[in-house]
DNA sequence: CGCGCGCTCGGG
DNA sequence: CCGAGCGCGCGA
C-alpha cells in the first residue's frame, strides 16, 4: 500500500503529493510522519492505493501515523487551496489547532487517588484513618489535593502499604467554567415557534433571521440546535472574534452543560488543545467560537448558526483569506443541513440575497419584552461648539448624564472606532507625526504619556518640539477615551468610571473581566470603543451616549455607511434592557445625514433601500466586486518589480476582458508602509462574471523572492 | 522549508 | 587556484 502525502511545509515549493509506502492501518486524512529529505517532517494521508509510479528504490516508509481528519475536512481543505491558491498544508492547517502542530501542548494528567486494600490502620494513625474514611465517600479524589488536606506523611504511607492506589488520569482545561448557571430550556414565544418551524421547513439551505436587539434569536438557535442534537446530530454555533459573549457561553452550557466546547483565540493553547480534542472524540457535540471554529471536528453536523453575520470578523485576514460563510456553506452542503444566520443588521450583501429570494428570511421586529426600543435623540454638535463647549458631551448628555447616574442607573459612551486617536499636529507648520515603520499618524497615550503607533505597536516619546520645524505649539487633536474619561472624572468626580478598548483589555478574559466587573455594577459609566457594542446585557444600563455618530462615516470605503448604522444600532440597543426605559444620545457634527436618521429611527428597511440604490448608482459591491492584488515587502524597489511583474500579467487579463472591468488601476496602497513594509497595489472593480480566478493565477505566478502578493475581495478596510 | 550542488566572481 | 555567495532543484 502506498500512501500520497502532503508534508505539513507551507511552502509551494513542496506543495505535492509524495508518495510514501504503508500497512494497512494507514487511511486518508491521518496525520503521519515521514522521512522527507534529511529529516523527519510530519505530513497528512490525501489517499491511500495500491501501487506508486515510483521506482520501488526511492520509496521511503510512513513512520508513525494517528487519525486527524476525516473525508470532508479533506475535501473542504482542498477545496480552500484551490479557491484562495494557498499550499494544501496551509488550507489543512485550519482543520486543527495550532497547538498540535507546534507539539508544546500536550494531554494534561494529573495523579489520582482510590481505595484498593482493606488493611487495618493502627488506632495511633489518625490521619491515615481520615484518608481512608474520605476515600470511602469519594471513590476517587486528586492524590495532590488528598496531600495538601491530610499531609503528604498520611497519604504516602498508605501509598506505600498499598491501602492506596494511584493512577494517571487525564484532565481537561475547560475555559470559563465558572460561567455555569442552571438554566432548562424556555417556553418560546409564537413569534420564535413560527421561525422555529419556519427554519426546519424550509428547503432552502440558508435562512437570515433579520430580529431587531432583544427579539430573542439566541433562544431560537438554541431550540434548533437542541432538536439536531436529539436526532444525534451536532452542531456549530459562530460568534463575532471579539466578544465571545460571556452570555453566550452562560446560556448554552446552562442548557447544554458538557456537550459545549469553546474554541477562541483568547483561550490558552492547553484549553483550546482540550476543547478540540473533546469534538473530535465526540464528548463535546457543540462547538461554539470564532470564525475558525466553523472548522470544528464534528462528525454528522446538523446546523451551522452565525451570529451577528454583519460582523467583520469572519473574513480572515491572512492566507487563506476564507469567507466563514462560504465554508459554512460548504459543510452545509457536505452534511446536508442548514445554516441559519442572524442580525439585528445583516449586511447588505447577505440581506439582499434573502430578499431576492436565494436564502430564507425571518423577520422579527417586536422584542421579547415587548419594551420599545430606547428614544435615539440626535445632538447637533455644531451648536455646541458655536456656544463654546469645547468638550466632548454636548449639553444634553451631561444632563442626561447628571439625571441617570443621580437615579442609581448606568451609563454606557461609545466613541467610533475610528475616532479614538488623538494624533499630534505641530500648529507652526501643520506636520503630523508619523510612525517611523508605517507611514501612519501617531497616536497619543496619556496615560503612559507617550505616543504609540496603531498599526506596528511602537512607542514614542512625546514631544516637545516639531521634528520638521522644530516649532514648539505641538496641538493634541481628536478625542480618544482617555480623554473622554479624564474630562467625564472632572464633570462627576463621584462616577465610578471604566475603560474599554485595545489598551486595556489584554489578556484572554480581558474583555470579559471589564464587563463583568460592569454588569456587577462596580462601575456607573462605561467608556469605550466599538467593543462595547457587542450584544452584551447590561439591566441597569438606561443611557447610551454616542459620542461622534458620523466619525466612521468620512472614510473613503463603501461600507462606511453600513458600518456606522450597524454599530449605532447595536450601541443603542445596549440602553434599557430590563425594567427602565433606555435613552440613547446621538452626537453628530452632520444631523442631516440619512444614515443617522434611518438609525436614530431604527429603520433597518429605509436604510437599506437607501443605501442599496446608493450602491447601485456608484456601482459598488454587491453589484460589482472589488479586487485588491496587493505586493508588500520590506525593499521597496522589489515591492515595486513584484507589482509590476503581476500588473503586467493582470493588464493581459484586463485586454481580454475589457468588458467585465469597470475600473483597473496601479498605485502604491493609501498606506504606502506598514511595519516597515512597502505596500504598492492593483485595484480592480469587475463584474459577477468577471476573471476573479485569472487574478489569482496572476497574483501566484509571482515569484519574486522578499515580497509577498496576496489578492483581496470587497476588502473591508483599504488602507 | 532546508539542503547540497555547481556556477560565478573576486582575491591572491 | 581556491573560497564565499547565490540560484536552483530536490525531497517520495
Amino acid at each position: 500500500m502506498y500512501a500520497e502525502v502532503i508534508v505539513d511545509i507551507a511552502h509551494s515549493d513542496v506543495d505535492k503529493i509524495f508518495d510514501y509506502a504503508c500497512g494497512e492501518g494507514v487511511e486518508a486524512g491521518m496525520r503521519v510522519e515521514v522521512p522527507f529529505g534529511n529529516k523527519t517532517e510530519t505530513g497528512f494521508v490525501m489517499r491511500v492505493k495500491e501501487s506508486t509510479a515510483l521506482d520501488s528504490a526511492r520509496v521511503k516508509p510512513v513512520l508513525r501515523f494517528e487519525p486527524a481528519l476525516g473525508e470532508e475536512c479533506l475535501a473542504l481543505a482542498r477545496s480552500i487551496a484551490q479557491r484562495y491558491r494557498v499550499p494544501l498544508a496551509l488550507s489543512l492547517r485550519l482543520f486543527l489547532p495550532a497547538e498540535m502542530r507546534t507539539g508544546k501542548v500536550s494531554k494534561r494528567m494529573r495523579t489520582a487517588a482510590f481505595l484498593q486494600g482493606e488493611e487495618e490502620i493502627s488506632p495511633r494513625a489518625k490521619r491515615q484513618a481520615e484518608v481512608v474514611e474520605f476515600l470511602k465517600d469519594n471513590a476517587e479524589a486528586d492524590l495532590a489535593f488528598l496531600r495538601e488536606r491530610f499531609g503528604a506523611a498520611a497519604v504516602n504511607a498508605l501509598i506505600a502499604r498499598g491501602t492506596v492506589g494511584t493512577k494517571p488520569v487525564r484532565v481537561l482545561r475547560t475555559p470559563y467554567v465558572e460561567a455555569v448557571e442552571e438554566r432548562p430550556s424556555h417556553t418560546l414565544t409564537r413569534a420564535q415557534e413560527e421561525a422555529v418551524s419556519s427554519i426546519e421547513g424550509t428547503e432552502k439551505t440558508v435562512t437570515l433571521i433579520h430580529g431587531v436587539t432583544g427579539s430573542g434569536k439566541t433562544e431560537i438557535y438554541l431550540t434548533l440546535i437542541a432538536r439536531q442534537l436529539e436526532k444525534g446530530r451536532s452542531a456549530i454555533f459562530l460568534v463575532p472574534e471579539i466578544s465571545l459573549t460571556p452570555q453566550m457561553v452562560v446560556q448554552l452550557r446552562a442548557r447544554f452543560g458538557g456537550k459545549v466546547a469553546i474554541l477562541h483565540s483568547r483561550l490558552s493553547a492547553g484549553e483550546r488543545f482540550d476543547e478540540w480534542q473533546r469534538l473530535r472524540e465526540g464528548d463535546a457535540r457543540i462547538a461554539v467560537g470564532a470564525r475558525s471554529a466553523v472548522f470544528a471536528p464534528l462528525k454528522e453536523i446538523g446546523l451551522i448558526v452565525i451570529d451577528e453575520e454583519h460582523d467583520g470578523s469572519y473574513f480572515s485576514e491572512s492566507a487563506p483569506r476564507y469567507s466563514t460563510f462560504e465554508v459554512a456553506l460548504a459543510r452545509a452542503k457536505y452534511n446536508g443541513c442548514k445554516v441559519v444566520l442572524g442580525s439585528a443588521t445583516p449586511s447588505v450583501e447577505t440581506y439582499r440575497r434573502a430578499k431576492q429570494g436565494e436564502f430564507a428570511l425571518i423577520t422579527l421586529k417586536d422584542r421579547i419584552n415587548a419594551r420599545p426600543m430606547p428614544e435615539v435623540r440626535l445632538v447637533d454638535m455644531r451648536r455646541e461648539v458655536r456656544r463654546g463647549n469645547a468638550t466632548p458631551f454636548s449639553a444634553a448628555l451631561r444632563e442626561k448624564l447628571n439625571a441617570c447616574l443621580s437615579e442609581g442607573n448606568q451609563a454606557i459612551l461609545f466613541l467610533n472606532r475610528r475616532g479614538y486617536s488623538q494624533t499630534v499636529m505641530c500648529r507652526d507648520c501643520g506636520n503630523v507625526v508619523k510612525c517611523k515603520n508605517c507611514d501612519v499618524a501617531l497616536t497619543y497615550h496619556s496615560e503612559e504619556d507617550c505616543l504609540k503607533c496603531h498599526y506596528c505597536g511602537a512607542r514614542y516619546k512625546t514631544l516637545s518640539a516639531c521634528p520638521a520645524c522644530g516649532g514648539t505649539h505641538i496641538h493634541y487633536m481628536g478625542t480618544g477615551t482617555q480623554r473622554v474619561v479624564r474630562e467625564l472624572a472632572k464633570l462627576f468626580p463621584a462616577a465610578r468610571i471604566l475603560r474599554m478598548d485595545v489598551d486595556t483589555t489584554s489578556g484572554k478574559e480581558g474583555h470579559y473581566a471589564i464587563l463583568k466587573q460592569f454588569a456587577e455594577r462596580k462601575a456607573d459609566i462605561l467608556v469605550g470603543t466599538q467593543m462595547v457594542a457587542k450584544g452584551h446585557d447590561f439591566p441597569a444600563v438606561t443611557l447610551v451616549g454616542i459620542l461622534d455618530a458620523d466619525m466612521g462615516l468620512h472614510f473613503p470605503d463603501y461600507r462606511s455607511g453600513e458600518r456606522t448604522f450597524q454599530l449605532i444600532t447595536q450601541v443603542a440597543g445596549r440602553s434599557g434592557r430590563a425594567e427602565e426605559k433606555g435613552e440613547v444620545i446621538l452626537q453628530t457634527y452632520d444631523p442631516e445625514n440619512y444614515i443617522l436618521r434611518f438609525a436614530a429611527n431604527y429603520d433597518y428597511e429605509g436604510f437599506y433601500e437607501h443605501e442599496i440604490a446608493m450602491r447601485a448608482a456608484m456601482m459598488f459591491p454587491p453589484f460589482v466586486k472589488i479586487v485588491r492584488v496587493m505586493a508588500t515587502g520590506e525593499s521597496e524597489k522589489e515591492t515595486l518589480e513584484a507589482l509590476r511583474d503581476v500588473y503586467g500579467r493582470l493588464q493581459e487579463i484586463y485586454a481580454r476582458f475589457e468588458g467585465e472591468f469597470l475600473f483597473f488601476h496601479r498605485m502604491h496602497a493609501p498606506i504606502k508602509r506598514i511595519q516597515n513594509k512597502y505596500r504598492y497595489q492593483v485595484l480592480m472593480r469587475m463584474t459577477e462574471r468577471g476573471p476573479l480566478s485569472e487574478v489569482y493565477d496572476a497574483a501566484a505566478a509571482v515569484k519574486q523572492k522578499n515580497v509577498l502578493v496576496y489578492v483581496e475581495e470587497d476588502p473591508a478596510n483599504l488602507s
